[in-house]
DNA sequence: TTGTGTTTTATTGCCTCC
DNA sequence: GGAGGCAATAAAACACAA
Protein backbone atom coordinates (compact mmCIF):
# COMPACT_ATOMS: atom_id res chain seq x y z
CA UNK A 1 0.00 0.00 0.00
CA UNK A 2 1.56 3.43 -0.59
CA UNK A 3 -0.46 5.57 1.25
CA UNK A 4 2.32 7.61 1.34
CA UNK A 5 1.09 9.64 4.63
CA UNK A 6 3.23 13.11 3.56
CA UNK A 7 2.69 16.72 4.14
CA UNK A 8 4.64 19.80 2.93
CA UNK A 9 7.00 21.13 4.82
CA UNK A 10 8.20 24.71 4.56
CA UNK A 11 10.28 23.71 1.81
CA UNK A 12 8.19 21.66 -0.23
CA UNK A 13 8.93 22.21 -3.39
CA UNK A 14 12.73 22.05 -2.58
CA UNK A 15 11.77 18.53 -2.49
CA UNK A 16 11.92 18.27 1.61
CA UNK A 17 8.73 16.38 2.54
CA UNK A 18 7.37 15.60 6.04
CA UNK A 19 6.28 12.01 6.15
CA UNK A 20 4.20 11.45 9.35
CA UNK A 21 3.42 7.83 10.63
CA UNK A 22 -0.39 8.88 11.40
CA UNK A 23 -2.78 10.09 9.06
CA UNK A 24 -2.83 13.31 7.78
CA UNK A 25 -5.82 15.18 7.16
CA UNK A 26 -6.12 16.00 10.48
CA UNK A 27 -2.83 18.58 9.85
CA UNK A 28 -4.43 20.07 6.87
CA UNK A 29 -6.95 21.81 9.94
CA UNK A 30 -9.07 24.02 8.56
CA UNK A 31 -8.70 25.85 11.70
CA UNK A 32 -5.02 27.46 10.14
CA UNK A 33 -5.36 30.78 9.28
CA UNK A 34 -4.82 30.32 5.14
CA UNK A 35 -1.93 32.64 4.01
CA UNK A 36 -2.85 33.46 0.45
CA UNK A 37 -0.25 33.28 -2.28
CA UNK A 38 -0.47 33.53 -6.14
CA UNK A 39 -1.64 31.02 -7.93
CA UNK A 40 1.41 30.53 -10.16
CA UNK A 41 4.89 31.70 -8.87
CA UNK A 42 8.32 31.06 -10.43
CA UNK A 43 10.78 28.60 -8.90
CA UNK A 44 12.56 31.97 -7.07
CA UNK A 45 9.51 33.46 -5.58
CA UNK A 46 8.40 30.12 -4.37
CA UNK A 47 11.91 29.80 -2.77
CA UNK A 48 12.16 33.23 -1.28
CA UNK A 49 8.65 33.10 0.23
CA UNK A 50 7.57 32.46 3.44
CA UNK A 51 4.24 30.82 3.03
CA UNK A 52 5.36 27.67 4.27
CA UNK A 53 6.83 28.54 7.74
CA UNK A 54 5.87 27.40 10.87
CA UNK A 55 2.47 28.92 10.87
CA UNK A 56 1.06 26.76 7.86
CA UNK A 57 3.63 23.75 7.38
CA UNK A 58 1.53 21.50 5.63
CA UNK A 59 -0.55 23.54 3.30
CA UNK A 60 -1.44 21.80 0.16
CA UNK A 61 0.28 23.58 -3.01
CA UNK A 62 -0.06 23.62 -6.57
CA UNK A 63 2.37 23.06 -9.18
CA UNK A 64 4.29 25.53 -10.81
CA UNK A 65 3.45 25.58 -14.82
CA UNK A 66 7.04 24.60 -15.26
CA UNK A 67 6.52 21.76 -13.21
CA UNK A 68 2.63 20.75 -15.02
CA UNK A 69 4.59 21.58 -18.21
CA UNK A 70 6.80 18.68 -17.85
CA UNK A 71 4.83 16.15 -16.35
CA UNK A 72 2.41 16.99 -18.86
CA UNK A 73 4.81 16.05 -21.94
CA UNK A 74 6.06 13.07 -20.19
CA UNK A 75 2.54 11.83 -20.07
CA UNK A 76 2.16 12.38 -23.29
CA UNK A 77 4.65 9.91 -24.20
CA UNK A 78 3.77 7.31 -21.81
CA UNK A 79 1.04 7.53 -19.34
CA UNK A 80 2.29 4.82 -17.40
CA UNK A 81 5.02 5.62 -14.77
CA UNK A 82 7.72 2.99 -14.51
CA UNK A 83 10.03 3.42 -11.10
CA UNK A 84 13.03 4.73 -12.53
CA UNK A 85 10.86 7.25 -14.76
CA UNK A 86 9.17 8.13 -11.69
CA UNK A 87 12.26 8.81 -9.81
CA UNK A 88 13.85 10.77 -12.79
CA UNK A 89 11.00 13.15 -12.87
CA UNK A 90 11.24 13.80 -9.26
CA UNK A 91 14.46 14.99 -9.17
CA UNK A 92 14.17 17.17 -12.31
CA UNK A 93 10.99 18.89 -10.62
CA UNK A 94 12.30 19.30 -7.45
CA UNK A 95 9.40 17.07 -6.44
CA UNK A 96 8.77 13.79 -4.35
CA UNK A 97 8.35 10.44 -6.76
CA UNK A 98 5.07 10.05 -4.83
CA UNK A 99 4.00 13.50 -5.84
CA UNK A 100 4.77 12.56 -8.88
CA UNK A 101 2.88 9.58 -9.01
CA UNK A 102 -0.29 10.76 -7.55
CA UNK A 103 0.21 13.36 -10.34
CA UNK A 104 0.23 10.99 -13.26
CA UNK A 105 -2.59 8.87 -11.08
CA UNK A 106 -4.61 11.87 -11.21
CA UNK A 107 -4.14 12.62 -14.50
CA UNK A 108 -4.71 8.87 -15.70
CA UNK A 109 -8.20 9.53 -14.16
CA UNK A 110 -9.02 13.31 -15.89
CA UNK A 111 -7.69 11.77 -19.03
CA UNK A 112 -10.42 8.89 -18.61
CA UNK A 113 -13.55 11.25 -17.81
CA UNK A 114 -12.88 13.34 -21.24
CA UNK A 115 -12.43 10.01 -22.94
CA UNK A 116 -15.68 8.71 -21.61
CA UNK A 117 -17.32 12.06 -22.06
CA UNK A 118 -15.77 11.52 -26.06
CA UNK A 119 -16.94 8.30 -26.40
CA UNK A 120 -20.06 9.71 -25.06
CA UNK A 121 -20.50 11.45 -27.82
CA UNK A 122 -19.45 9.61 -30.57
CA UNK A 123 -21.73 6.97 -29.96
CA UNK A 124 -24.73 8.96 -29.45
CA UNK A 125 -23.89 11.01 -33.11
CA UNK A 126 -23.78 7.39 -34.74
CA UNK A 127 -26.66 6.27 -32.64
CA UNK A 128 -28.80 9.73 -34.19
CA UNK A 129 -26.93 9.09 -37.87
CA UNK A 130 -28.44 5.33 -37.76
CA UNK A 131 -31.80 6.21 -36.63
CA UNK A 132 -32.10 8.92 -39.32
CA UNK A 133 -30.85 6.59 -42.05
CA UNK A 134 -33.15 3.93 -40.71
CA UNK A 135 -36.30 6.35 -41.09
CA UNK A 136 -35.60 7.59 -44.68
CA UNK A 137 -35.26 3.55 -45.26
CA UNK A 138 -38.67 3.09 -43.67
CA UNK A 139 -39.80 6.24 -46.15
CA UNK A 140 -38.48 4.63 -49.22
CA UNK A 141 -39.91 1.46 -48.08
CA UNK A 142 -43.37 2.66 -47.95
CA UNK A 143 -42.66 4.51 -51.41
CA UNK A 144 -41.98 1.95 -52.33
CA UNK A 145 -44.58 -0.27 -51.46
CA UNK A 146 -46.99 1.91 -52.69
CA UNK A 147 -45.28 1.96 -55.48
CA UNK A 148 -45.11 -1.69 -56.32
CA UNK A 149 -49.34 -1.14 -55.65
CA UNK A 150 -49.94 1.08 -58.18
CA UNK A 151 -48.27 -0.44 -60.51
CA UNK A 152 -50.21 -3.95 -59.86
CA UNK A 153 -53.53 -2.50 -60.29
CA UNK A 154 -52.32 -0.65 -63.98
CA UNK A 155 -51.52 -4.32 -64.89
CA UNK A 156 -54.44 -5.67 -63.45
CA UNK A 157 -56.49 -3.46 -65.58
CA UNK A 158 -54.55 -4.43 -69.12
CA UNK A 159 -55.35 -7.91 -67.95
CA UNK A 160 -59.23 -7.15 -67.45
CA UNK A 161 -59.46 -5.35 -71.00
CA UNK A 162 -57.67 -7.80 -73.55
CA UNK A 163 -56.27 -11.12 -71.55
CA UNK A 164 -57.92 -14.30 -71.25
CA UNK A 165 -60.32 -14.50 -67.82
CA UNK A 166 -58.45 -15.10 -64.72
CA UNK A 167 -57.83 -18.55 -64.08
CA UNK A 168 -57.55 -17.83 -60.49
CA UNK A 169 -57.36 -15.37 -57.28
CA UNK A 170 -54.84 -13.23 -59.42
CA UNK A 171 -55.08 -10.22 -57.49
CA UNK A 172 -54.07 -12.02 -53.34
CA UNK A 173 -51.18 -13.80 -55.43
CA UNK A 174 -50.50 -10.35 -56.87
CA UNK A 175 -50.48 -8.47 -53.33
CA UNK A 176 -48.27 -11.71 -52.09
CA UNK A 177 -45.95 -10.80 -54.22
CA UNK A 178 -45.62 -7.32 -53.80
CA UNK A 179 -44.88 -8.29 -50.30
CA UNK A 180 -42.20 -10.55 -51.44
CA UNK A 181 -41.06 -7.78 -53.23
CA UNK A 182 -40.59 -5.35 -50.41
CA UNK A 183 -39.83 -8.17 -48.30
CA UNK A 184 -36.11 -8.22 -50.42
CA UNK A 185 -36.21 -5.35 -50.42
CA UNK A 186 -35.78 -4.98 -46.83
CA UNK A 187 -33.57 -7.70 -46.63
CA UNK A 188 -31.20 -5.88 -49.06
CA UNK A 189 -31.38 -2.78 -47.21
CA UNK A 190 -30.25 -4.65 -44.02
CA UNK A 191 -27.49 -6.49 -46.20
CA UNK A 192 -26.33 -3.07 -47.00
CA UNK A 193 -26.34 -1.56 -43.55
CA UNK A 194 -24.58 -4.78 -42.21
CA UNK A 195 -22.23 -5.04 -44.79
CA UNK A 196 -21.36 -0.89 -44.67
CA UNK A 197 -20.70 -1.20 -40.95
CA UNK A 198 -18.11 -4.38 -41.08
CA UNK A 199 -20.83 -6.18 -39.11
CA UNK A 200 -24.35 -5.70 -37.40
CA UNK A 201 -25.04 -1.95 -37.60
CA UNK A 202 -26.74 -3.26 -34.32
CA UNK A 203 -25.39 -4.44 -31.02
CA UNK A 204 -25.67 -8.21 -30.99
CA UNK A 205 -26.04 -9.36 -27.26
CA UNK A 206 -23.83 -12.60 -28.44
CA UNK A 207 -20.52 -12.03 -29.09
CA UNK A 208 -17.70 -9.71 -29.19
CA UNK A 209 -18.54 -5.87 -31.18
CA UNK A 210 -16.48 -3.98 -33.47
CA UNK A 211 -16.22 -0.39 -31.13
CA UNK A 212 -16.92 3.06 -32.92
CA UNK A 213 -15.18 6.34 -32.58
CA UNK A 214 -11.61 5.55 -33.62
CA UNK A 215 -9.82 3.11 -31.27
CA UNK A 216 -11.29 2.05 -28.31
CA UNK A 217 -8.74 2.07 -26.14
CA UNK A 218 -9.88 -0.98 -24.51
CA UNK A 219 -8.58 -2.66 -27.57
CA UNK A 220 -5.56 -2.55 -26.86
CA UNK A 221 -5.49 -3.84 -23.51
CA UNK A 222 -6.04 -0.75 -20.96
CA UNK A 223 -4.57 1.43 -23.01
CA UNK A 224 -0.68 0.43 -22.95
CA UNK A 225 1.12 3.49 -23.86
CA UNK A 226 -1.68 5.63 -25.00
CA UNK A 227 -0.97 8.43 -26.43
CA UNK A 228 -3.13 11.32 -24.44
CA UNK A 229 -2.18 14.52 -25.33
CA UNK A 230 -2.87 18.23 -23.91
CA UNK A 231 -6.42 18.23 -21.99
CA UNK A 232 -8.78 19.88 -24.14
CA UNK A 233 -7.32 19.22 -27.28
CA UNK A 234 -9.69 16.35 -28.13
CA UNK A 235 -7.58 14.34 -29.64
CA UNK A 236 -6.22 12.15 -27.12
CA UNK A 237 -5.53 10.12 -30.62
CA UNK A 238 -8.22 9.35 -31.11
CA UNK A 239 -8.65 6.43 -28.91
CA UNK A 240 -11.70 5.74 -26.33
CA UNK A 241 -12.33 4.17 -23.36
CA UNK A 242 -15.09 1.98 -22.74
CA UNK A 243 -15.86 0.41 -19.43
CA UNK A 244 -17.18 -2.85 -20.36
CA UNK A 245 -20.90 -1.61 -19.63
CA UNK A 246 -21.97 -1.81 -23.04
CA UNK A 247 -20.64 -2.40 -26.50
CA UNK A 248 -21.38 -0.71 -29.42
CA UNK A 249 -21.91 -0.99 -33.04
CA UNK A 250 -19.24 -0.17 -35.76
CA UNK A 251 -21.05 2.43 -37.25
CA UNK A 252 -19.46 3.94 -40.65
CA UNK A 253 -23.06 5.99 -41.93
CA UNK A 254 -20.92 8.86 -42.53
CA UNK A 255 -17.10 7.94 -43.32
CA UNK A 256 -16.89 4.37 -44.10
CA UNK A 257 -13.80 4.99 -46.61
CA UNK A 258 -11.86 6.09 -43.71
CA UNK A 259 -13.15 4.09 -40.79
CA UNK A 260 -11.54 0.27 -40.62
CA UNK A 261 -12.57 -2.12 -37.78
CA UNK A 262 -9.84 -1.89 -35.32
CA UNK A 263 -10.37 -5.29 -33.85
CA UNK A 264 -12.25 -6.91 -31.01
CA UNK A 265 -12.70 -6.60 -27.66
CA UNK A 266 -14.57 -8.27 -25.38
CA UNK A 267 -16.87 -7.84 -22.24
CA UNK A 268 -14.41 -7.49 -19.29
C1' DT B 1 -16.74 40.60 -0.53
C1' DT B 2 -18.92 36.44 -0.52
C1' DG B 3 -21.11 32.38 -1.98
C1' DT B 4 -20.71 28.73 -5.14
C1' DG B 5 -18.86 25.80 -8.59
C1' DT B 6 -14.66 23.74 -10.59
C1' DT B 7 -9.97 22.09 -10.60
C1' DT B 8 -6.01 20.25 -8.48
C1' DT B 9 -3.47 17.79 -5.02
C1' DA B 10 -3.50 14.20 -1.87
C1' DT B 11 -5.36 10.18 0.97
C1' DT B 12 -7.70 5.84 1.72
C1' DG B 13 -9.16 1.38 0.79
C1' DC B 14 -9.59 -2.24 -2.24
C1' DC B 15 -7.94 -5.08 -6.08
C1' DT B 16 -4.62 -7.38 -9.11
C1' DC B 17 -0.25 -9.07 -10.34
C1' DC B 18 4.16 -11.01 -9.58
C1' DG C 1 2.95 -10.08 1.05
C1' DG C 2 4.50 -5.94 -1.26
C1' DA C 3 4.05 -2.74 -5.12
C1' DG C 4 1.34 -0.32 -7.98
C1' DG C 5 -3.20 0.78 -10.08
C1' DC C 6 -7.86 2.59 -9.67
C1' DA C 7 -12.25 4.60 -7.65
C1' DA C 8 -13.99 7.41 -4.34
C1' DT C 9 -13.37 11.10 -1.61
C1' DA C 10 -11.51 15.25 1.07
C1' DA C 11 -9.82 19.59 1.11
C1' DA C 12 -7.17 23.49 -0.62
C1' DA C 13 -6.80 26.57 -4.40
C1' DC C 14 -8.84 28.94 -7.79
C1' DA C 15 -12.57 31.25 -10.92
C1' DC C 16 -16.40 33.89 -11.29
C1' DA C 17 -20.95 35.89 -10.86
C1' DA C 18 -23.85 38.73 -7.99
Amino acid sequence: MEAGRFLFDSSALRGNIMFLENGSRSMMGIEESPKRRRFFCSPDELLEEEYYDEQMPEKKRRLTPEQVLLLEKSFEEENKLEPERKTQLAKKLGLQPRQVAVWFQNRRARWKTKQLERDYDNLKSSYDSLLSDYDSILKENEKLKLEVYSLTEKLQGQEVEGAPPMTGPTEPALADEADVRALQFNVKVEDRLSSKSGGSAVIDEEGPQLVDSGNSYLLCENYPGCVAQSEDDGSDDGRSYYSGIFAAATVQTHHEEEEEPMGWWVWS
